[in-house]
DNA sequence: GTCAATTCACATGAAAGAGACCACGGTCTAGTG
DNA sequence: CTAGACCGTGGTCTCTTTCATGTGAATTGACGA
């Protein structure tokens, strides 16, 4: 055994690797030239090339649906600014999805100040003293902050246009230096639910990115690959069949890339030296699948346990379930494995989380004298649907 | 048959509580010179 | 004398409960043709 795996190892060390150098195919990467997006890029440079000058530009908001480039080219542009005149000029790029930074008013701050080397401690303090410092540090020297606010629609949706609201008016506090906004989002209908007046500071100007066409991700997709891959390894091919499901799903480049790697690392695997078509294939079940199967592993257990009394129930051949049903039988299983039960009002809104996941699928129907409820589906493919099944009869089935 | 009232089974909202975390400042304690 | 341990207070955060209100069509029952 120990001798296989000797032989093992010692072959995967000699044999040729398909990837030049993996990072080119990351989403973070940031590359030195942005393809087909020049014309965004310089409208964005226009809008805010005043603030090389120490002058306030214009608030920004830049829409877009996911992958079309919009953070990309935001650190993109920054990084540029930065190099060319980082004298009284700050950027800050949050991207408000991420828990850790920015789930909360405080949070935010919190992060900002970080970003301005003035750590501060991540609770206990008030937030009104966040405010204060954060007042006094901007308008300590002469500068303009650019604070671009990605995924700004989930900020909105958490904590209220609260945070925004404060900042355009601290602008016209400070004495000495602006704090310019960019917003960055994938949805343009979270606006109508801003205060008027934050809403029309924020989109001063405006741009949209529309999403990659097959052609261009292809071009993007070859690009990078010349980077990162064998060229040997790789075809026009797959390289069109990956941009070509990207381009399916609203032109998103950050999925293409995604095919990419997952394509050649299930081919590297297979001990093959060139992606086939039939790689990718497998790249996109196999992309799917972990999602779901991590997304569903990683949730609370209360979350799990309403999933499972709603897996169970699918399994009983019941293709649609109401909250009652689920809530039934999400009982018994808190019974069964003595856990405090949660009140159906509590299993009502994680059911919507669940679907806002994607896991399932619900609609609220009225069944007239049976009342209202909520009509639930099971949202996942056979695959992720068995394997979540076994992971969780092991964990709440005695 | 028609029409309005009723009724069901939740959805949806708002508010507030519990318990965790954390910073800060003051007090206590033990080790040091 | 001082560094570090140990409180108490006051703050945030997340998850949850409680209470209140809303909702849309099947059902019901009164009514008139």
């Amino acid at each position: 055994m120990q001798e296989k795996l000797r032989n093992y190892f010692s072959q995967y060390m000699n044999r040729d690797s398909i990837f030049r150098d993996k990072n080119y195919l990351n989403h973070n990467h940031i590359p030195t030239e942005i393809l087909h997006r020049d014309d965004q890029i310089s409208y964005i440079a226009k809008v805010l090339a005043p603030s090389l000058k120490v002058q306030q530009p214009s608030n920004l908001f830049v829409y877009g649906t996911t992958g079309t480039g919009k953070s990309l080219v935001m650190k993109y542009i920054f990084n540029e600014m930065m190099s060319t005149n980082n004298n009284g000029l700050n950027t800050i790029y949050i991207n408000c999805k991420l828990r850790k930074t920015s789930d909360t008013e405080y949070r935010m701050l919190s992060y900002m100040l970080k970003e301005l080397n003035f750590p501060v401690p991540e609770t206990g303090l008030p937030t009104e003293s966040l405010y204060n410092k954060l007042f006094e540090l901007i308008d300590s020297k002469q500068q303009i902050i650019l604070l671009a606010l990605d995924e700004l629609d989930a900020m909105i949706n958490k904590i209220g246009d609260g945070l925004l609201y404060n900042l355009t008016r601290i602008n016209s506090d400070l004495k000495n230096s602006k704090i310019s906004l960019i917003g960055i989002s994938n949805d343009i209908s979270f606006t109508e639910s801003l205060d008027p007046r934050v809403k029309s500071s924020l989109s001063e100007e405006e741009i949209i990115f529309p999403p990659y066409n097959a052609l261009q991700l292809k071009d993007i997709l070859f690009k990078r690959a010349k980077n990162s891959l064998k060229q040997e390894s790789y075809s026009e091919a797959v390289i069109s069949k990956c941009a070509a499901i990207a381009a399916q799903e609203q032109g998103d480049a950050r999925r293409a890339l995604d095919l990419l790697r997952v394509s050649a690392e299930i081919a590297e695997r297979e001990e093959e030296d060139k992606i086939t078509e039939k790689h990718v294939t497998h790249a996109e079940q196999k992309l799917e699948l972990d999602r779901v199967v991590e997304l569903a592993k990683t949730q609370p257990r209360h979350s799990q346990l309403t999933i499972y009394s709603i897996l169970k129930l699918f399994a009983k051949d019941q293709e649609k379930m109401l909250t009652g049903d689920v809530y039934e039988v999400y009982v018994n299983l808190c019974k069964k494995n003595g856990y405090r039960i949660l009140t159906q009002r509590r299993i009502s809104d994680l059911i919507s989380e669940l679907d806002m996941l994607g896991l399932i699928s619900t609609k609220v129907v009225s069944k007239g004298r049976y009342g209202r409820t909520r009509e639930i589906k099971l949202a996942i493919a056979k695959k992720p649907y068995d394997i979540l099944k076994n992971y969780f009869a092991d964990l709440y089935e005695l």
